[in-house]
DNA sequence: CACCATGTGCGGCAATTTGCCACATGGTCG
DNA sequence: CGACCATGTGGCAAATTGCCGCACATGGTG
């Protein structure tokens, strides 16, 4: 599965940066990634991975969509600036395609809904656009799923901003609060 | 047609091809697009789009997604091979994140779930990785209205069969025909 | 023909979701 | 500072839903 050798002296290592505010996800994640060659890092806020990325610039990161404070968007743009050939998977719990098109207009290798183990990790890196074939979806999303979507990219659209959402999408902003800790039906 | 008093001459207006089987949303979207000043030229399968492509070079485009045949990801390889700063939509009635991330990777400027208006399309024209923040023009659906369409389109798949629309919607049959009887929200 | 599977329309009722209220907190702006 | 706004929360009545049952039509089949 893997095509990097694990033998290599740590410093040629591939470096690959995990952000995620979840300390179990990163230690379990960090973990599997070390065992097929990777030198990893762990953040858990944007900042902290900010300043990991200026000293070790690393070539590989996964980034977790939702963190405390910023979104983990603005993150796949800082380390693109820094190296464009980093290749960044985005994960995230609740996947949309709002933050999906975002992620990867952003430079985002892939984007992963989450659960996801090292291995698809692994061969997200790997994509490229030419070689993934996309089985075409013929059964159309339920209801609650499409509701979902669209009010995530409404959201999405408003910077977040709850009150404003609901006034545009002409539900009480109660329920849509209520909505929005549930998960895609 | 007649009232375009302040658009460009119509050869200097931008071209943009429409690619989708269905021939009444062609027939709609040319029209409102038009309207916002585009010089419109529609094609039902990816041959078509081909050689259209080919004589005309459309600066904009809409893909649908799911065409008889091939994929309309194709189409957006071969619409950029000719002319890489062709904006591209991809429209899709099944909208997913795999599609809509394999879409964008092939460089198209936007995806969206239909149902759709011109406005809609005209904003994801615009977008860029660096503005997707920026407040786009106020949604005209509520939720229960695009609810509404969505069953409507689906409802129209399955030639009016009201159980299997449920099923395919995960709702019930009873929930669905209750729908049914009231206007929409 | 009877039999069966399937779709439809509708009534009733409990469970869930909603709309709407109130109140507290924290941030921004003038 | 006060005015304003977004957010989080609880409570409660009203609306919607999920799910039952039953009657009826239709179409295929032994």
């Amino acid at each position: 599965m893997t095509n990097l050798p694990l033998l290599e002296p740590f410093d040629d290592r591939p470096t690959l940066l995990i952000v995620d505010d979840d300390l179990t996800f990163c230690e379990v994640l960090s973990r599997a990634m070390s065992r097929r060659g990777f030198n990893v890092q762990c953040a858990h806020t944007v900042e902290q991975a900010t300043s990991l990325a200026e000293t070790c610039s690393p070539e590989y990161a996964t980034i977790d969509l939702r963190l405390v404070g910023t979104s983990g968007l603005v993150l796949v743009e800082r380390l693109r600036a820094l190296d464009s050939g980093t290749r960044i998977v985005m994960l995230t719990g609740y996947a949309s395609i709002t933050t999906a098109v975002e992620a990867i207009k952003l430079g985002a290798t892939h984007y992963l809904a989450k659960p996801v183990d090292a291995d698809e990790i692994m061969s997200a890196f790997e994509r490229t656009a030419g070689n993934a074939e996309v089985p075409i979806s013929t059964h159309p999303l339920s209801v609650g799923r499409l509701e979902w979507e669209y009010i995530q990219r409404v959201l999405n659209e408003n910077n977040g901003n709850i009150s404003t959402t609901a006034r545009i999408l002409n539900m009480h902003r109660r329920t849509l609060q209520r909505k929005l800790t549930k998960s895609p039906r």
